[in-house]
DNA sequence: CAGTGATGTGACGCGATTGTGACGGGATTG
DNA sequence: CAATCCCGTCACAATCGCGTCACATCACTG
């Protein structure tokens, strides 16, 4: 099972640890205008309130999805009312969620335990994190520490099936099953070619290598 | 005139697509669980029932405002008796509104155009500011680093449904449905028009290209 | 350090996809 | 009711994507 943290910008968390009784599952910390205060390991849920004493809460937004090690927290921002062009300053600051405040503890548990179902479907359908490299899925657009890389659609495919399999050597035949080509055949010298016009656009991008090739295997993604 | 959108998770769309005689002012689209089927521009009304087949009425709620797509609809629960918790919930579940069922077809129109009004002031105060791009609703009028842009009526529609849906692969098919354009069918190709003439419009009025193709889907409205 | 097999890559060409000027009918305007 | 504008369609032009080949380069072996 795994642990479930989650950072708050007010007090209530405080108030949230003697509300839950299971504590092995959950951590909670109160969030800063300097990040969070120690590093963990599963799942982050922030909350952040709209109007913070020190700091804009959509700063702080932007600040944690800036850090490296929050950038794949879960954000909630809280509304202070229900106006439309807030809800989307906070997706657009990248908020991932929003809910219409004040906040309350049942309000906290109710959003991390029912979009905790949808987390798993969620990184998989919008947004990769890979270090340097993120893949937006929605905008089909892959970005090298934020500068964008011009992709081809093969190559785009070809990027996601590594970020999907890191660390891990893939076959030119798995390659070519993995991006569901199959007819005609394909040449296994082909995937080479695919691999050198994907490193190509990496770097026209400013971006390293993250293809390692295994000599005799196929090639590897690197990560960490 | 805009379009005024319903979604409706159950069957009542069909046959309020006979009720109403001003088919151009009304859209009808099938809720499921997957969220809308098509993309819209224009506001959204949403009648989503207490209990449904394959999910809980308020889960379907909070996927509609977690949504970016639909994150701004006008949701009314439909419950099935008035009980002050069930109220309670919807509205913690970011309902805007609740009615008790079952419902019925003059209740979905009669909601409707008694909240339009309201409805009508927010989004007339609506502006986007997308990078250099600023569209004001109000005055039907979009610029480039404050550069008026001349656009037609569709192209005017276009734009406003990609800066609502920015970072986001919009098929031709969205794109069409988007703009509420499905009788007479229109083909597909057609689009490629629209995005050709959208394009001119905004390079006469001295801004760049926002909208990047991807071939063989569609078009993504960049930002950032 | 020569030999051998594997990988890197520029060039080519076909087929698919997209861009766009032209046209005409229908709506809109004055 | 004439002039203008708007927009959907078509046809052709321009561009793009990608698989393959051929040759260059590299890595490992003995």
């Amino acid at each position: 099972m795994d642990v479930v943290n989650i950072f708050l910008t007010s007090e209530l968390g405080e108030s949230l640890e003697h509300f839950v009784h299971d504590h092995r599952r959950f951590t909670f910390d109160r969030l800063g205008p300097e990040g969070p205060r120690r590093l963990v390991e599963g799942p982050m849920w922030a909350f952040i309130d709209w109007v913070l004493p020190d700091l804009a809460g959509l700063e702080m937004c932007r600040r944690l999805r800036a850090d490296p090690r929050t950038a794949d927290a879960h954000v909630t921002m809280v509304l202070e009312e229900d106006d439309p062009e807030d809800r989307r300053r906070a997706l657009r600051a990248g908020a991932d969620d929003y809910v219409v405040g004040p906040l309350t503890r049942t309000a906290v548990l109710d959003r991390v335990l029912a979009l905790q179902s949808r987390a798993s479907e969620r990184s998989a359908t919008r947004r990769f994190e890979l270090g340097a490299l993120t893949i937006d899925m929605a905008a089909l657009q892959a970005r090298w520490d934020g500068e964008p890389i011009v992709l081809r659609p093969n190559e785009f495919r070809l990027l996601r099936f590594f970020a999907e399999n890191p660390n891990r050597v893939l076959t030119r035949d798995d390659l070519i099953n993995g991006l569901g080509k199959r007819e005609p055949p394909i040449d296994e010298r082909t995937v080479d070619v695919w691999i050198g016009r994907l490193r190509r656009s990496i770097k026209a991008a400013g971006g390293g290598n993250p293809l390692r090739t295994v000599r005799s295997l196929g090639y590897v993604f690197d990560l960490g």
